[in-house]
DNA sequence: CTGTTAGCGCATTCAG
DNA sequence: CTGAATGCGCTAACAG
């Protein structure tokens, strides 16, 4: 491998002239420049991204964290969201670290990772509310930024949607189609996406006059597993739900296998909705009604705030998108008979 | 942050014995190196990754690449392939970074990881037989592994399943379920395992007496998309296949979704078979019969390759696994009347 | 505009 | 068994 020595050598100057130029640093004459780029390319010389981090206490990664282990796979979201944060930090010159947290204790990868300073910040996904992650990034005082996951007072950056909109937007579809008898599915409650989105639900339902019973509130955690097993719950009650709201996707694509395999037809029986829009709801049969995450601003903003922090610019930002409804097959007026709607 | 001086300063020793302490070596006396370490932990003293690997050569990071972005999610298995890697990764004290190769041209990002030695080694998911990624790493010398990607005269080391196996898996089921008019859709045919599946098919077919024709197979590119637009192709042909063998779930998975747009009933009208078996193989209607992936043992080997290779022991070595064949409610007998089945 | 001097934190020689 | 010296490749201050 060339060094910075080789380069000088190779183009009759010091060696700090090349980390000038490599730096596109300025007081380099331009005939001096085009020498030592052309010898950087003869030697194809890369910098030494080691040294570089030791001396300038930059290393030009990020690591991404994720809740436990066994959710990441629970989350098609994130995927599809992590591959846009990398394309992201990539055209910044970064790159990214896969670092998840192991459930229940701390992950000692993650501790090590933070600790031996491989990574000049971090984006955490969906922290939950009390979360070891975020106070061992905070303990630590490595420069974080929460992706879907806020608090009130929170000392950090983070970029998130509008849950209780998101929520509105689906029951206010439902409602619409005239719905009353709504169930509802949560999350992982650990997390504030989960819990907004079930706050909102039970707002609306005051609000919309419509009573709140308790038995129609089913505790999952985002896999396709509790999808299933919520749907079988809230179907086998004798006075059957005529909506299903699902906290996410994957558990209402969980929830449609239920219905096939319960022989409910959907949505004529019952109309299911889902959060997030990922690939598959547009997938399954019927094809998912949902809401849409902004994913390509989530991960745009993401990247954008964290190499602030980095920067160390001093305020914490708070940015909050809009979702948007996706309506698709899988709800249907509550008396398909009756295509006027009720009024 | 406390250095090794740090910690000497406090043990009464030099530095250089906190570094023997820090690195278990030997030749350290008991209560010395009981003195160092009391004074590690008051210290939380942690090594820096930087300095470290600019003075051993080694990062202690594994770089992972995948196939041209539009293809990532197109795979869910390698998502949960990733989960896995990184939980051997992380327990053998490494880290694991989150790589991709940019369609069309070379990925610069990926080009960087390399040239700059952030990363001791890479794990490469599925090359394709003439990839460019491969070339790039051979040419670097970077010590890589592949995962279910293997070239005949392979210089690296790979681990991957029997293709062939688990295709015959698969259709001496279906033949066994007494269909012969089987009509396959490939995946990508730059990677060897959608090579090698087909190649399976049609050596099945012939073997079996069954006729090869060309209009029953389907070029389709691993997605959802593509195995939605198999189904449709094949089913719309005057003569159309009992049995569509999918090279993998996402497809077979698209191909459900147009069977439930068009009116097929699946499997009695149509059997559909997959491969990988993800988690939404269960969680689709029919259940989804499919060919299941050591997942467990191929991350495993994988990492230890990857880690003998970083050594620097000295053979290449070729692992290949079995597959397993999942028989769920995607699949039926040709004749369902005929519950015997044909002899 | 360019070169010199120092040191980032650690590991690898080698002496003692 | 322990310590002192040297250098990994680079950047940041200064000096010329």
């Amino acid at each position: 491998m060339a060094t910075q020595q080789d380069v000088a050598r190779r183009a009759r100057v010091s060696y700090m002239t090349v980390s000038r130029v490599v730096n596109n640093q300025p007081n380099v004459r331009q005939g001096t420049r085009e020498r030592v780029l052309k010898a950087i390319h003869e030697l194809s010389y890369h910098p030494n991204a080691a040294a570089r981090a030791l001396s300038a206490g930059q290393t030009k990664n990020i690591g991404m964290i994720f809740p436990p282990e066994e959710y990441i796979l629970a989350r098609a979201y994130f995927t599809e969201l992590s591959v846009k944060l990398e394309q992201n930090l990539s055209s910044r010159g970064y790159h990214l670290f896969l670092g998840s947290i192991r459930s229940g204790s701390e992950d000692p990868g993650l501790h090590r990772l933070i600790a031996e300073r491989k990574v000049d910040g971090l984006i955490i996904f969906a922290p939950a509310v009390d979360d070891a992650g975020v106070r061992l990034l905070a303990a630590e005082n490595v420069p974080f930024v929460a992706v879907h996951g806020r608090s009130r007072g929170a000392q950090y950056s983070y970029v998130d949607t509008d849950n209780g909109a998101g929520m509105r937007l689906v029951l206010d579809h439902v409602t619409g189609l005239g719905h009353r008898r709504i169930a509802f599915v949560c999350g992982r409650l650990q997390e504030i996406n989960a819990r907004e989105r079930l706050v909102t639900y039970r707002r609306f339902l005051r609000s919309h006059g419509i009573e709140y019973d308790e038995r129609l509130v089913f505790h999952g955690d985002w896999s396709l597993e509790s999808g299933y097993d919520a749907f079988t719950a809230l179907c086998g009650k004798d006075r059957r739900p005529t909506t299903i709201v699902f906290s996410n996707d994957q558990m209402a694509l969980g929830g449609i296998k239920a219905a096939h395999d319960r022989g409910v037809s959907l949505p004529q029986e019952v109309s299911v909705t889902g959060y997030d829009d990922i690939t598959y709801a547009s997938f399954s049969s019927p094809s998912l009604t949902t809401v849409r995450q902004p994913i390509d601003d989530i991960a745009r903003i993401a990247v954008d705030l964290i190499l602030e922090r980095i920067r160390g610019e001093a305020p914490f930002k708070r940015i909050v998108l809009a979702p948007q409804l996706i309506v698709r097959s899988s709800t249907a007026p509550r008396y398909p008979a009756d295509l006027t709607g009720p009024s």
